[in-house]
RNA sequence: GGGCGAUUGGCUCAGUUGGUUAGAGCGCUGCCUUCACACGGCAGAGGUCACUGGUUCGAAUCCAGUAUCGCCCACCA
């Protein structure tokens, strides 16, 4: 406890009180409350490859006053930090500032040391890049990540994050690792996870297969080519198409079972141009006769439509397009002719852009392509990371069910979602839509080389060929094992890769395979079944609306297939930080601004101030002129509460409030209590700010200018005595009620008078304030508040100081409002400086001022 | 094309079961060196609540439609 300072100021408070907090362990998790007193909050965990910038500070916040709030309201929040270093950014960014190149193949070097030269590129140009073994690779990744990981948390302490900071988990750390491997195990056991050679989305800069929700929509510029085919009776038959390369890959032509046009040529076949390959012209109702020319040529696989018709009219493969993007160098089967093999010939080895503009030559010098191509743009599938079209590409993948292909699950991951509160509400349907829309199970195998690696062995056959139906699960307490590198059960490392021997899987998971078990991650799944008791399914996950179709949909699914349960309770997605312009704000822009630079300029209670004015969900315009207000309110908080505490005394709080004007603003502020109170419930904790500071703002300028006088001693002792009583109580519950939003500046007022900090002390409850105001009319509080602004008015439009004497002062109105007026009217009189008080009946409400001479 | 939001003074936003003259802050204007606070205070000007219809005694609020903007999804021959 500290004296009321005589100066005091917002600077240095996020210094002094965060180190107290650790000191002190402020936040640390008491692991002895049991399920029903704890709140647990699915924090995200921010990619450590990138910087922190101010959407984290915003969304972070708003998690933050609510863990706060809980914390006050007597549960014990159980608050871990992630670090998301798993995944492709990392991947990169150790590849590149180290010059390594993880290879699965290599064997773990436990001596080896992570280069000297790192981020020097000119050193590592020099050099070369090294390949190290995917451990040794995790072990770089854990060297550079470490120190972004404490500039991180040093962020989230000075923005106040009320972190337990003991309890912190990196995606890619061991304890992650066993995790997904032992939930991609048990589904696996379960029939959950299954492996299928099938075509699947595949982008050719990364190699690596990509899942449905990790594809995005591009406007790319093509052009729609007229091609010729031609029927055995030398008729042609005329296809359009924006991928004209593909034709050699062209397994049949396909028209709408009901067009007119075509119904002669089902059953028919014709040859492709070029290659002389025969092909069938069947019926399907996905074809659009308004597209084109009404019949398409099917290729394997120009899209998932190709791949569709692919299946269901049961076609060969001629796949040219291998996992590098290029066309192999053999043609696909069908191509025999030599005329054939000699245009294919023109293909092989290219990549898809010198391919078309090859094959297009050819056609027209064939006469098969009708005019000259048309320009279009159209909307083409990209991995959301990547930056060259998705192609498709057959080969065996690793799936995790999601509903995609099961109507039963599909329905209950939907009903999942009713058991959960969204806020706001209506991002539920985000949810829904997603899963109604599935049209496959999740891919989760990635042929990269960093990540949580899929825990499976295959035995080899006599041939020395994988028997993939028989994969080899290591037993649960070998995890996390890396196939690549350890040995399976029963086997010899030398019978690696040997003829009846075996073989690691090479794949990794999805980086959201291991992000999905973020609560079984933080609470201590299978490891420490006591935490995960008191903490799981979890409370609250806080998150964006841009990946509830990844983070939290893939969450739901891991949970309802492990536990059968949903998650958590609840889901508040936050909005975007947008520029002044209205446009998301964006690193590539170079518009964002760096977090610690506001902390320091504002300070993080003005910073966390402007964060909870944006609402739930909603999107929320970048605004330093908010950050102002904010600082402004801090420091109000600080010279309103100094003064008040020099005003009142400390012994005051057990006193009797008598004065009617102390009653009114007491009951007014058990109402706002009750406000806060239940919008902090619903999540909401920008209503509670807004409505705690508008009273706030009305105390200062108004309930506390009219008691000053009395609170001095104008009216004797017992009339003191009740405004220094309701100045206590109002100031020891709005300094509560600010809390959760101004850890810092409320924690320092609370230390002038306090001893532990009032970041565990009660949430304020209306029931001792309304005992405190009794039988109270919080209409003498408008009618006191409305006379003295009159006064005040009379003042400004005099010219005069608001400390100008005023002779006679006239109120008139309504006999019932007078008698309100009369019960404080000698603190009407000390705040307004009036000498004589006169109250008139009338009807409408008056205040007739006469300034006194002289001033 | 489907779904979900949004549209309130120059700017950023409140407005929770429909109820008297629509609120706040910023900005703007004016005043006040006020003994908690000049990193301040007091006051003022400023709005056909996107548009059109409907329900109602009464609509920013409910319903229908329109427009504009945003997000998600679908479409990709």
């Amino acid at each position: 406890m500290s004296q009321v300072p005589d100066k005091p100021t917002v600077d240095g408070l996020e210094e002094k009180w965060s180190a107290q907090w650790e000191a002190q362990g402020t936040y640390t998790f008491d692991r002895t409350r049991t399920r029903d007193e704890v709140f647990s909050i699915d924090t995200p965990p921010p990619t450590v490859s990138g910087s922190l910038h101010v959407g984290h500070v915003f969304s972070y916040t708003h998690t933050d006053t609510i863990a706060r709030y809980q914390r006050m309201s007597g549960r014990e929040v159980f608050y871990p930090m992630g670090w998301d270093d798993n995944g492709l950014p990392t991947e990169r960014r150790v590849q590149n500032y180290f010059g390594v190149r993880c290879d699965p193949g290599l064997a773990y070097d436990p001596d080896f040391v992570p280069p000297a030269d790192g981020g020097d590129q000119k050193a590592i140009t020099a050099r070369g890049e090294i390949s190290v073994s995917r451990r040794n690779f995790v072990e770089l990744c854990h060297v550079l990540t470490t120190e972004d990981e404490k500039a991180f948390e040093a962020l989230w302490r000075q923005l106040g994050l009320s972190v337990d900071w003991s309890m912190t988990y990196a995606t890619i750390d061991e304890h992650c690792q066993r995790v997904a491997q032992r939930a991609f195990l048990r589904n696996l056991a379960r029939g959950e996870a299954y492996q299928v050679e099938a075509p699947s989305l595949w982008d050719v800069t990364f190699r690596t297969a990509v899942a449905q929700a990790e594809l995005e929509d591009r406007e790319d510029s093509g052009a729609y080519h007229q091609i010729t085919f031609h029927r055995a009776d030398g008729d042609p038959v005329v296809i359009d198409t924006t991928r004209p390369e593909l034709l050699p890959a062209c397994v049949a032509l396909v028209a709408h079972p009901d067009d007119e046009r075509y119904q002669p040529l089902f059953g028919s076949t014709v040859t492709t141009p070029l290659f002389g390959v025969e092909v069938p012209i069947h019926a399907h109702q996905l074809a659009d006769p308004e597209k084109g020319t009404g019949i398409a040529m099917i290729c394997t696989f120009g899209d998932t439509t190709d791949v569709t018709w692919w299946r269901e009219l049961n076609l060969p493969v001629r796949a040219v397009i291998n996992r590098a993007g290029r066309f192999t160098e053999e043609p696909p089967s069908g191509i025999d002719s030599p005329d054939g093999r000699a245009a294919y010939a023109q293909l092989a080895g290219a990549t898809v852009f010198t391919a078309k503009k090859n094959i297009v030559e050819m056609l027209r010098a064939s006469g098969d392509l009708i005019g000259d191509p048309r320009p279009i743009t159209h909307a083409v599938k990209y991995f959301e990371k990547g930056d060259r079209p998705l192609e498709i590409v057959t080969s065996r993948q690793w799936y995790i069910r999601n509903g995609g292909r099961d109507a039963d699950l599909n329905g209950d991951l939907i009903g999942r979602g009713d058991q959960m509160s969204w806020h706001p509400a209506y991002m539920q349907s985000r949810y829904t839509n997603w899963i109604e829309g599935l049209n496959g199970d999740w891919l989760i195998s990635r042929q990269r080389f960093f990540g949580v690696p899929i825990p499976l062995w295959y035995p080899l056959d006599d041939s020395g060929e994988p028997i993939w139906d028989s994969p080899i699960s290591p037993s649960e307490d070998r995890l996390p094992v890396d196939p690549s590198s350890d040995t399976p059960d029963g086997y010899q490392e030398s019978q690696r890769h040997q003829p009846g021997g075996f073989v690691g899987e090479l794949d990794i998971m999805d980086t959201w395979a291991t992000s999905s078990l973020t609560p079984q991650i933080a609470c201590g799944w299978e490891e420490d079944d006591d935490l995960f008791a008191r903490t799981y399914p979890m409370d609250l996950r806080p998150q964006g609306h841009d990946i509830i179709r990844t983070w939290l949909f893939s969450t739901v699914v891991r949970s309802h297939l492990e536990a059968d349960t949903a998650p958590w309770s609840n889901c508040a997605l936050s909005g975007w930080i947008l520029d002044p312009d209205r446009k998301k704000m964006s690193k590539s822009k170079g518009n964002v601004v760096t977090p610690k630079d506001l902390l320091d300029r504002y300070g993080s209670d003005a910073v966390r101030y402007w964060a909870a004015n944006g609402r739930p969900g909603t999107d929320t315009a970048f605004d330093e002129g908010q950050m102002k207000i904010g600082r402004r309110l801090a420091i109000k908080i600080l010279n309103a509460s100094r003064f008040v505490r020099n005003l009142a005394g400390t012994e005051a709080a057990d006193g009797t409030v008598t004065d009617p004007l102390d009653a009114a603003l007491l009951d007014r502020l058990a109402d706002l209590v009750e406000t806060a109170t239940t919008a902090f419930e619903g999540f909401d904790y920008a209503r509670a700010l807004e409505r705690t500071e508008a009273f706030f703002w009305s105390f200062t300028d108004n309930y506390v200018e009219l008691v000053k006088g009395r609170a001095y001693g104008t009216q004797g002792d017992d009339a003191a005595r009740s405004a220094h009583v309701t100045l206590t109580l109002a100031l020891d519950t709005l300094l509560g009620l600010f809390a959760p939003f101004l850890p810092f500046v409320t924690e320092e007022v609370w230390g002038w008078t306090n001893e532990t900090s009032i970041h565990r002390s009660r949430w304020p409850m209306a029931g001792p304030l309304r005992t405190a105001a009794g039988q109270a009319d919080q209409a003498v509080l408008d009618v006191a508040d409305e006379a003295l602004s009159e006064i005040r008015r009379a003042k400004t439009e005099a010219k005069v100081s608001l400390r100008a004497e005023v002779e006679r002062a006239t109120v008139t109105d309504t006999q019932e409002r007078l008698s309100l007026i009369e019960a404080i009217a000698a603190d009407l009189k000390d705040a307004g400086k009036i000498d004589e008080l006169v109250l008139e009946i009338g009807t409408t409400f008056d205040v007739d001022v006469t300034l006194a001479t002289g001033s």
